[in-house]
DNA sequence: CTCCTCAAAACTGTATACACTATGCAACAT
DNA sequence: ATGTTGCATAGTGTATACAGTTTTGAGGAG
């Protein structure tokens, strides 16, 4: 009944999706679409309009009659996203202190929650911290901001892949509390300016992790 | 040497988008796979892919099993729409005034000229307006944000063709030639500061239009 | 050893065939 | 008259075949 078709494109999507984003391939790797077909045992085509897809999302690369690749981004690329990142966040985090609702209020606070509880792992904190950005997107309930972040979101992700670099920094944590409480005080200004400076934190400390890996030869 | 392969799926991309854009099919319009390689003589296979491209930039909705459809927007997801582009279109003109090269000051230049010498007809207004917003996104060299902007570009097109909306109001003329003037004395807050301007004068106005159309039995 | 040539292998782009799902309509039951 | 069942039709999802392009690498010239 509520079963959903389970559509292979779908699914090799978020095969593909994950396993980039995890760092499985190179940057710069091919994908090949028969090898792809091979390996997963569907057919060509449902392998395409997943790469397809990827690639309209900016984490492949496609040029005409070339197999498309991991996308390689630069220091100076990652520096870019991290701009309108920036002014995105701001407007998230605004918007979301005047128009939250009390479901998004719980949900704001239960994210930030086991942000804070989670232990030491990069992985898992990067995880928890990009949940909670989202849902302060979520917050918004602006669906053109929403599906922006998450298109920088997956930018980002790539970088932090291909650097091995994950932002756990100490001073992280109190900004996030400052955020959410200016959100929760419908104080949006406020809420603007923490995630403002939120950003500014961190952003510069990954564009030079970025840096030192590009003059370690090339990434990875 | 210089020639393209000329990729029918591109061909079809192109083609299909113009006329979109163009309004030539209405809002909730099916677009079927088969009808479209009939009337444009080429397989399903480029079109598919052509149609699953217009989608994910949001000109076209599509669902498991179902023909895709023109998108319609709805008054409230455009103001969504002007929200996120308020901020980007001020990013951008901040970083246009603080990253602009001689080249780019020409082309703003050039652009503004050709629209203030413009003639009454609305669309050749709102393409020229559209080319001037455009040049300001390049100056900023950010490719994020171009394309972050051109996606909020093609969806703002897509509300003002299924309304009839062209919004060429006198006060515009003066906002764009302030906006130039502040990029070109590269003062990026003062530019910031007018494009947020430009944005909050013409964005409810397109809004209220849309509302009106909406009550006026539905779209187009 | 290096560089160039060129042919074969590998792969993408497009066309087409088949399977499965959705939709509309007609016949039937209520 | 209304609602329902079932079939016919149309359309999408996937697989596969074929054509054209890119890549690769072996062989030969310098």
């Amino acid at each position: 009944m509520f079963e959903r078709p389970t559509l292979i494109r779908e699914e090799v999507y978020t095969h593909l999706r994950r396993a980039v984003l995890e760092g499985q391939f190179e940057g710069g790797a091919k994908l090949s679409e028969l090898e792809l077909s091979e390996r997963l045992e569907v057919s060509r085509t449902p392998i395409r309009e997943a790469l397809h897809k990827l690639a309209q999302e900016g984490l492949l690369e496609q040029s005409a009659n070339k197999s498309v690749r991991v996308r390689r981004v630069s220091s100076a690329e990652a520096l870019e996203t991290y701009a309108v990142r920036e002014v995105l966040d701001a407007l998230a985090a605004r918007t979301a202190a005047l128009e939250h609702t009390a479901t998004d209020a719980a949900l704001l606070e239960a994210a930030l929650f086991q942000l804070e509880a989670s232990g030491t792992d990069a992985l898992e904190q990067t995880r928890l911290d990009m949940a909670f950005h989202r849902a302060i997107a979520r917050a918004s309930h602006n669906r053109t901001l929403i599906e922006g972040l998450a298109r920088l979101e997956g930018a980002l992700a790539l970088v932090k892949v291909q650097t091995r670099t994950y932002n756990a920094r100490p001073e992280t944590g109190p900004q996030h509390r400052a955020i959410l409480e200016a959100i929760l005080k419908r104080d949006g200004e406020q809420a603007a300016l923490q995630a403002t400076l939120h950003v500014r934190t961190f952003a510069p400390l990954v564009v030079v992790e970025l840096e030192r890996a590009e003059k370690n030869g090339g990434l990875l």
